[in-house]
DNA sequence: CCGATTTTGTTCTCACGTTCACAAGCTCCT
DNA sequence: AGGAGCTTGTGAACGTGAGAACAAAATCGG
């Protein structure tokens, strides 16, 4: 019989079958490189091939295959098409997931239009807005309809998964009703950090943080002597008020 | 004198200020925190308030700004305009940066419209499409412009950033293009690993993958009995062209 | 049938990131 | 002036992630 294994030192905490969180991350990626692998009608790939595919080093993604299995041949490589079958089974997008968004906005708009999702695992099932002159439009195959109706959908649709457009002045509180209504995951576009009772997962893209950290990468580019000067701090730390404005606003 | 100090073991490689990458990518979100407890009135927090603020702990907090230098004082906490400004010097939006958007679709028009920016350390200087039809449309202050004007929009107006939202077929080709400019920081939006030589940062954001993301730990949650049972790989590897189609498509 | 060749799956080691815990330093009150 | 009470800055421990390296397994040619 199999003795009780004490956890080696070192060895990544994971309940029975869980993978790392950076492997999950990339999972997509690979799935999207077997995809086009395969409409370039090629059948079996190298770790090397997929790797270069998707951007990683190959040692990295032969580990993190082997968190789903040993579904590759030595001396031959992956199935392209039965890797993908398992990559998408594993994050679970073999049936597409119900989706709601919330504010339809600019960027909302944007989202409603994008047909990017249906193909990649995702149904958006509604198109929610608390403006009254907003509801009603058309937007491709759907109506925008009012947020009041969120509970009702959920419930009935089974969604699961929430998006969240709106400025984020009312973020927190779309949030809350998201998950009154039963949705589990969300993601966020408004700038602001969202609270989330246990058992929500929250991921959130922001584009301005995006800019800023290529900011802070280019700055170091151009030589740092161009830096202003470091003011000290005066001997009271009162007296600050005039200090140049600077990026970091908040609001929609 | 200072001593030359060995680098101790464990200590992590990081150049004469150089901050982890990890606290980069957070202080932006700092920033934010910051101006919204600025904009409340509010004059000097805790690491504790802050980290409350940002959604982090307090400890990760005062480390991260401890790469930054002291600008707390104990006993009392951090002067709010003060660290706001630090911050803002470190990642280098205490003036614009210049950036450019090329692709001028669904979601170049989102970003268009969109007043963030300008209020964190951004300015659009140009929209530019492929498309004869699209060159010439206002979007708010500002007129789509022609991809061929590139190099000369760059040259003249310091474009050190540039945002890919063209479809993901063109994006290299466009990215390409961007770099022989001269553009050093990329934020791309198709969702195609691009290749750029060294000395260019690239980021990316692809909402399929956050999505993606989420539904894999949605699907934990919804409990692992419901997953479809795992395929057994035939003994030849031929002859699997009918599995079931799955979430993961390539293009636009 | 066997050895050469290829490529996976995994182990080992080092680097990076997070968190705890506490001494050092500041303010305020008596 | 001196001690009580906070809060910062940081050393040290721990956990996670990345990459080099290699043994194991499969194919293929002769
Ligand atoms: N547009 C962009 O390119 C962009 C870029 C980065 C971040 N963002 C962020 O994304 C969010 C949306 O941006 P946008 O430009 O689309 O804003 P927007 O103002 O164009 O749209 C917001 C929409 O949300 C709706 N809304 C407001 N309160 C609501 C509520 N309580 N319930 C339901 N709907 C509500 C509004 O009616 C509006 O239609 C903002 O938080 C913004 O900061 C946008
Ligand atoms: N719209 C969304 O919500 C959304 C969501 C996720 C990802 N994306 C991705 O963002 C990108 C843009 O999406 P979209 O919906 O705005 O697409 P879109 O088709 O509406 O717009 C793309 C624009 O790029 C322009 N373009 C094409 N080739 C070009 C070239 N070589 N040079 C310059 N311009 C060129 C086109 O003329 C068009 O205006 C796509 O890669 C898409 O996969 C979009």
């Amino acid at each position: 019989m199999t003795p009780a294994r004490s956890r080696r030192p070192g060895a990544p905490t994971r309940t029975e079958r869980g993978i790392p969180e950076a492997t999950v991350a990339r999972l997509p990626v690979y799935l999207r490189a077997l995809t086009a692998l395969s409409d370039s009608g090629i059948a079996t790939a190298s770790s090397e091939d997929l790797a270069t595919a998707a951007g990683v080093n190959s040692a990295k993604l032969r580990k993190d295959l082997s968190y789903l299995g040993s579904y590759g041949t030595r001396g031959v490589g992956y199935d392209v098409e039965y890797l993908r079958y398992q990559i998408a089974r594993e994050i679970g997008v073999t049936q597409d997931w119900a989706v709601v968004i919330v504010g339809i906005g600019n960027l909302g708009h944007a989202l409603a239009n994008y047909s990017g999702f249906g193909t990649r695992g995702f149904r958006i099932v509604a198109l929610l807005d608390a403006d009254p002159s907003l509801v009603g439009e058309r937007i491709g195959e759907m109506v925008v309809r009012d947020f009041a109706e969120l509970e009702e959908i959920v419930a009935s649709d089974r969604v699961s998964i929430g998006v969240i457009t709106t400025p984020a002045g009312p973020a927190q509180e779309v949030c809350d009703r998201l998950v009154a209504a039963g949705v589990t995951s969300i993601l966020n576009f408004a700038p602001v950090v969202l609270s989330v009772p246990d058992g929500v997962d929250i991921r959130k893209v922001d584009l301005s943080i995006e800019l800023q950290i290529l900011a802070y990468h280019e700055q170091r580019k151009s030589g740092e002597a161009a830096l202003p000067e470091v003011p000290e701090l005066p001997a009271t730390m009162n007296g600050l008020t005039d200090l140049p404005s600077v990026g970091g606003g908040v609001g929609a």
